[in-house]
DNA sequence: GCGGGGATTAACT
DNA sequence: GTTAATCCCCGCG
């Protein structure tokens, strides 16, 4: 017999296997990306980042502009790094930060260049840990999701790796703040280009 | 090639 | 509050 504390194996795999069949059929177009970035930060809020059997809800994102945002990658243009940003809407550009971290970015742009979303933060939703720990933070979330460079340049519109529509997020608990980490960028350094569900145990920078 | 620095995190003092 | 870890991007010459 199982433990209380440790359900069943099959069980709770037939479980994950009907929240990721749900999700896949909650997956957003790729058409989903091609609008204004903010618009993006803000409408990925509450939605699931899924890969392979993992997902976490998205509770924290960036805006990043485009080559006149002196905070994005693609202050210098296109390079060989970030040349994805330049390319599709609903692409994936994943890169390491400090030697250290992967970072997740989608993206996401009407007809301006080169903007980009960087996911911030998930709560765990299926195949995680219920801990708030694991995806808080832009390197923890790509470590618990197992996301990697393996996936950069990916559109989002297959199986294996998609964002689909999950909870509605009211406007009243959305916030706005700088974005973090980017003081290098003289005054596009203070715009509230980060979205936040607010109050919530996943969000960054807190404890 | 070289040198400076980074969209972070955990483990220190 | 400070710092190490650790890789590779980017600008410049």
């Amino acid at each position: 017999m199982p433990s209380p504390g440790r359900p069943e194996r099959g069980r709770l795999a037939a479980e994950s296997k009907d929240a990721l069949a749900s999700l896949r059929a909650q997956r957003l177009p790729l058409g989903w990306y091609a609008r204004e970035t903010e618009a993006v930060a803000r409408a990925l809020l509450g939605c699931a980042l899924v890969h392979g059997d993992r997902a976490g809800v998205i509770v924290e994102t960036e805006a990043y502009l485009g080559p006149e945002d002196l905070a994005s990658h693609a202050r210098f243009g296109s390079t060989a790094r970030n040349a994805v940003m330049f390319g599709a809407a609903g692409t994936t550009y994943v890169y390491l930060c400090y030697g250290v971290h992967e970072m997740f970015n989608i993206v996401a742009r009407d007809r301006r260049e080169a903007g980009a979303v960087l996911v911030r933060a998930v709560a765990p939703l299926v195949g995680l840990p219920d801990d708030a720990r694991v995806g808080r933070g832009p390197g923890k979330l790509t470590r618990a999701l197992a996301l990697s460079r393996a996936q950069h340049g990916r559109l989002l519109d297959g199986d294996g790796l998609f964002v689909a529509a999950h909870e509605r997020v009211r406007p009243r608990d959305v916030v706005r703040s700088p974005r973090i980490g980017v003081d290098y960028a003289g005054a596009w350094a203070a715009r509230p280009l980060r979205f936040i569900i607010a109050g919530h145990p996943a969000v960054s920078g807190q404890r």
